[in-house]
DNA sequence: CCCTCCGTTTGATCTGAATCAATGTCTTTC
DNA sequence: GAAAGACATTGATTCAGATCAAACGGAGGG
């Protein structure tokens, strides 16, 4: 299978914004402007629950601009997170009915949908399309893994400096240069959430948070506005050993 | 897309023993016999390290028979396993060029490669592979969410309770059959590789599965040979809200 | 048969994170 | 600008699981 670097999933959603403005050489024209008229937007607000797992899930969605998570509860309330969903991040599951995982807006959120039937025919006579998406269900699935590292094996400081790390990369949007350095941020989660999302309560992300900021790795302007001065030093306390997985 | 249920991944792999027996309708016989012309096999006995992490791999794979894992290490040695690889899943990524993981076979092993390079043509040329395995790929993610949850979330009563469940459901090669009442099996993993893949230490899993057999849930004779006399019990103690991942 | 090795069990103690409980600090609303 | 409510911090205490330590049991070898 060839690399897509260049070529997005979102790039079938033709005029949507931030990375949807690749152009797809090899799809016919045709084929995109079907694509074209299929796609409608959906607006959420911060909290606001995009569906409920168990849900039946008509369509298939890209995230266009804000931050999704995904999660799982257990009967007795407890939750954890299984997936954070940035822009450009796919969701759901060609082939699948109802939902598997409840999907709640962080932040204002937009989604670009498409509905899942003609969408699963058009994989079939378009078939890059499922290639492109096979490559970043393979990137999802190396995230989960990275968490799983994370969830079974690091401790709570660890987690914390990981989830800062991956936010900082993600939400800086800074593609394949690896940071270094100083960067700034929002935290788009709350104290809870991130709790939900590293498998900790809510007082020992507090906690923690305290004690990196107490050791200089971290300012705090407010609660969410975040500034890490030296990023190889918050990568040192979240104990990877590699880049965090921006190669490919 | 459309379900291709009856299709496994290793269908293209025709003479295969075990699930590798079912017939693709749909592909071009040229393309299968290219296929078939391209596998090989490689045996690993118990304990024998199939790959390490960065190391070079020039080729896929699919398990034939026996049972490997994934796992991750970081520097200072704490290890999280972040897969268990049974007949006829799928290992290695195309478009990648090193092993993201060390895989490790538990058992002794068998396994069908296919060299990457022509493997990855064919995909271009074949569609349905692709299809096929984005499918089995998805499946995974699913796998690897339910298990962010254990790891977060779970007890360790509970995390060994859904491991022995995970391991009963398909060492009894139960297919889509809900089991319930009487399951017998072998586990596949010491203790130190249970708690590996739990997030645990070896002394807490050992603890806990006396403390099941203790109270009868389970029963053992010798380390490795398991009985479940009432499986749904075993499934309250997993804590599992549904039935585990049975459903697409 | 005894010895050694490796995986396992069990016991004693310690500790990191959970839990329980205030208190603090924004933001919104009227 | 006071009141309410949501979110966050901090402190005191508890507890599940880790760590440290010892003993057990079966398989293989001499």
């Amino acid at each position: 299978m060839p690399m897509l670097d260049t070529v997005s999933f979102a790039a079938e959603c033709g005029a949507c914004p931030i990375r949807h403005r690749a152009v797809c050489a090899r799809c016919e024209e045709d084929e995109l402007s079907r694509l074209e008229d299929m796609k409608y937007y959906r607006s959420y607000q911060a909290g606001q629950t995009v569906i409920w797992s168990g849900d039946r899930m008509d369509f298939v969605a890209s995230v266009v601009s804000g931050v999704a998570t995904l999660s799982q509860t257990m009967e007795d309330g407890r939750r954890q997170m299984v997936g954070l969903l940035l822009p450009s991040d796919f969701v759901g599951r060609p082939g699948r009915a109802s939902a598997a995982y409840d999907v709640t807006a962080a932040t204002d959120l937009v989604m670009c949908c498409f509905r899942k039937k003609p969408f699963e025919e058009m994989m079939i006579t378009t078939p890059h399309i499922g290639q492109r998406l096979l490559e970043m269900t393979l990137d999802e699935l190396d995230s989960a893994r990275e968490w799983m590292l994370l969830l079974g094996r690091k401790t709570a400081r660890e987690k914390i400096a990981s989830l800062l790390a991956i936010i900082a990369r993600r939400d800086a949007s800074l593609g394949l240069t690896r940071p270094s350095g100083r960067i700034v941020f929002d935290l788009p989660l709350t104290r809870e959430e991130m709790a939900d999302y590293l498998g900790l309560t809510l007082e020992t992300v507090s906690r923690q948070i305290s004690a990196l900021r107490k050791d200089g790795i971290i300012s705090l302007e407010g609660k969410r506005h975040v500034t890490v001065p030296d990023f190889d030093a918050l990568l040192e306390e979240a104990g990877d050993d590699s880049d965090g997985g921006m190669l490919s």
